[in-house]
DNA sequence: CCCTGATTCGC
DNA sequence: GCGAATCAGG
């Protein structure tokens, strides 16, 4: 299998959603938790706290030196160079931009039939929509927040053969901004589809799904690390 | 032992 | 570019 446009963006909403390599390379399958992590490293996403960084203790000097792990079967004369250290450059950390995508999937919008497009359900008059949702989620209207990481932006699917499986289900091309977006299942697969419910009044998603994709912010120290996120972690059915 | 990511190096 | 082998910390 070959690292195509999919699997690796794949890998990389994953990675930088903070799933382990292991998670990654069984989600995507025929590939090894060493090809996710070199692929990982080759698209130049690395970092993340990983086990064996933490190489600094208080301690000014140390002393590592071991960078000849490689000992194979032929092992000619060691290096008589002495190594004096070269002056360790301090890494400048690289501004990243986690890629603003904008995308909003609003459908070719029905004419007729629908009811006439509402873009602010709220206006000025209207009083503050409240909005609840498990977990101690709870809101304000849409005009005072800021979208949080978005869950899953979904991408562009094309289901090559309407899959009667899914046939009650709420497809791609069935979301408007009165459904649920939430992705159940993984894409690709037969019977992948949205949740489909009433969405929770000014926002992508239902009630239930809301208190997934939105997490209370917790105070220090108790937060959790990675949000559960549709299709990316480990399966979830 | 298990887990994790980092790195190397032959292909 | 790819990934198994290896290293190394928790």
């Amino acid at each position: 299998m070959s690292w195509t446009e999919e699997r690796t963006a794949t890998l990389k909403r994953m990675w930088e959603g903070g799933s382990t390599a292991t998670e990654i390379a069984k989600e995507l399958g025929e590939v090894s938790r060493n090809a996710v992590i070199g692929k990982a490293h080759r698209l130049g996403l690395k970092s993340r706290p990983s086990p064996v960084k933490a190489a600094d203790k208080t301690k000014p000097a140390a002393p590592k030196a071991k960078p000849a792990p490689k000992p194979k079967a032929a092992e000619p004369a060691p290096a008589p160079a002495p190594t004096p250290t070269p002056a360790p450059t301090p890494a400048p950390a690289p501004a990243e931009k986690p890629e603003p995508k904008p995308e909003a999937a609003q459908g070719p919008a029905t004419p007729q039939g629908q009811d006439a497009p509402e873009p602010e359900a709220a206006k000025s008059s209207s009083p503050r929509v409240v909005s609840v949702g498990p977990g101690g989620f709870l809101r304000q209207g849409p005009g005072d927040q800021q979208p949080p990481i978005p869950p899953a932006p979904p991408r562009r699917l094309v289901p090559a053969k309407p899959d009667p499986s899914i046939a009650d289900k709420t497809s791609l091309l069935d979301l408007s901004d009165k459904v649920c977006r939430w992705p159940m299942g993984h894409p690709g697969e037969p019977d992948f589809h949205f949740c489909g419910e009433a969405v929770n009044p000014g926002f992508p998603y239902c009630v239930e799904h809301c208190g997934r994709a939105y997490q209370a912010q917790l105070p220090r120290g108790s937060r959790r690390p990675p949000p559960p996120l549709p299709y990316g972690g480990p399966r979830v059915r």
